[in-house]
DNA sequence: TTGTACGCGTTATCAC
DNA sequence: GTGATAACGCGTACAA
């Protein structure tokens, strides 16, 4: 047991046990190629036996410049904001920054800390995915100085870059694809509209229809969940079936994955695996168990990991550009047994 | 569009704003109370009126305390690690300690960088799921005064405090649930021995058998999966079958859900849903969608939230100590269809 | 109650 | 090539 409190080793210990000043150590650390070689091994030995480690803060109060990146999505547990991260890391770790990641619970609380600790932190800039439409906290935070760049959501209004995936595309290929498969009437179990997401959808629904000449409200009957994970996808379909006397729907297009599953159990609850089979279900994420359900999901794969990479790389270029940059992925469609026997195609492109 | 690259305001700055000195606009940030009401309003107008931010770094570096917890686990996207990294937050929340949460990716080199990004920062203390057995650099970082916990690995050869979970308990939980269903021909897919947890709950499953006065040779059937997912379990079971003229087993002991996941699909394949139906399974951790698969899977859940939280507060606490605290949590068993058609009993404590 | 001056550990700038 | 020293922004003891 060594003394509990003692202080770190700094520079200037290390240079009184190699017996030279501090400038030297500095330049051990920072240039190495400046110093004798000699020089280099002494100071290199005090620092092992010193076991010395950098001061990060002091070395940024003096440097000023940062190789830190913050971003906040709003659900880390979340796969779709995961594939994200990684894509932000992978493109950071080419120029040797390194990425702090925080989660806001889509609670605008968690994210104002977040970004005041990030801003204190003094970081190179700053990734978000928003938790409300309102973004004026970002724009002053970008106002100060600190790179902006929004996640999953189109800044059109603002002067602020941002990558986001085509949302409306996404519901018109789900769309076009249950009427093309010859379903005239489907269900769309779909999040509140105060959900961006959710409406861009229904509007790229909507476009599908329309694009096929038939009306949206004889085609599309839509539901809005309260809770948009399995549990929310069986209690809607059930209410659904009761409300139709026992009638199931013929085509689902699902919110998302969680949402189709537990239609997918409601289903084969209601009618047994025929029923199953013979209903078109398309969901959207198209997370990993998607393929390893019993009968595999037809799903809206995005390009998560694209748009991360995409958004650090705005975020690092962002200086050299006058004017914002919006990006806009799109999505695909993943084609699987819940709406094709045999699915020839595994994916097309729109 | 302002100058790109002002610097940012400072205390002193704020000072000069306000017509008060710098130790008034500190006392006005640290202790508002000393100070009069009229300048103290003074102090926050220009505060506003300047945006100022603190300079985190800085103010590290004077105070030398520090607020902040790093955390490393091996991969950000399991869910496993995700619930014991909210665990941790939780626990942190309660005395306004915020995390720092990095993932290796069960990759040493990755875990190094880390290591060092979180000790140059000069965090409060590591709270680290290890990749290799060797804590060697562990035990250094530690020995230079920064308190480090062990996560997922107990640590009986160090005097390192350690929070794991049971794994001998649970391969004996689901061995013996399995034998209890009368089933003395069970084939175990399980990962490599080199990995801690394979290899305990092998031991465990074990221990189950000898207890019900059987051989484990004759009894248990262990195949090594070369991945531990749900194409690796699908593989696993299909080469099983193979090798034993098409007979497929009665019941199967998985390493995790993704293999049981996979298992269940090339039972469906290869004899239907009956033969899924009389095949009994048993997967491990207890993943979000193993009670919305067709057939709801029986699993061993692992308290993960309480991990996290009990590791944080170890380390918290720590200090208080001399001696190393070693936590162990007993896993549960979650029984659903795949090994009881009707499951009375949801769950049982060991 | 408010103002002043110093120090935290590092890096950059200059003499040597 | 190496050494001495100022400066980064903030907190705080001490003086006023």
């Amino acid at each position: 047991m060594t003394s509990p409190a003692r202080r770190r080793p700094s520079v200037a210990d290390v240079a009184r046990a190699a017996g030279v000043s501090v400038g030297s150590v500095s330049n051990v650390l920072n240039r190495p190629d400046t110093v004798l070689p000699e020089t280099r091994e002494r100071v290199e030995e005090a620092i092992r036996s010193l076991s010395f480690v950098r001061n990060g803060p002091a070395r940024q109060l003096r440097r000023g410049t940062i190789t830190t990146v913050g971003a906040i999505v709003l659900d880390i547990r979340n796969p779709f904001f995961t594939d994200v991260a990684r894509g932000i890391e992978d493109r950071l770790a080419l120029d040797d920054h390194t990425l702090m990641l925080a989660s806001s619970d889509d609670d605008p609380e968690r994210e104002s800390k977040y970004l005041r600790m990030f801003e204190e932190h003094g970081v190179l800039g700053l990734l978000v995915v928003p938790t409300s439409s309102a973004h004026e906290h970002l724009v002053e935070i970008q106002e100060r100085g600190v790179p902006v760049v929004l996640l999953d959501a189109p800044s059109s209004t603002t002067d602020m870059p941002s990558v986001s995936v085509d949302d409306v595309a996404g519901g018109t290929l789900a769309m076009a694809h249950l009427l093309s498969l010859g379903h005239h009437s489907v269900v769309f179990l779909n999040g509140p509209h105060t959900i961006r997401q959710c409406q861009a959808r229904r509007t790229g629904v909507d476009r599908a229809v329309e694009a096929a000449g038939l009306a949206p409200d004889r085609v599309v009957d839509e539901v809005t969940l309260t809770t948009m994970d399995a549990s929310g996808g069986d209690a809607a379909l059930a209410a659904w079936i009761a409300r139709h006397g026992g009638r199931a729907p013929d085509a689902v297009f699902c919110v998302n994955d969680l949402v189709a599953i537990g239609v997918q159990r409601r289903l084969r609850r209601h009618g047994g695996s025929e029923l199953l089979a013979r209903t078109a279900i398309v969901g959207y994420d198209d997370i990993d168990v998607a393929a390893e359900l019993a009968q595999p999901l037809t799903s809206v794969r995005q390009p998560t990991h694209e748009m991360g990479y995409a958004a650090a790389n705005v975020l690092l270029h962002g200086a050299e550009r006058s004017d914002a940059e919006h990006i806009v992925f799109q999505p695909e469609l993943v084609v699987r047994a819940s709406t094709v026997q045999d699915p020839a195609a595994s994916s097309t492109r729109p």
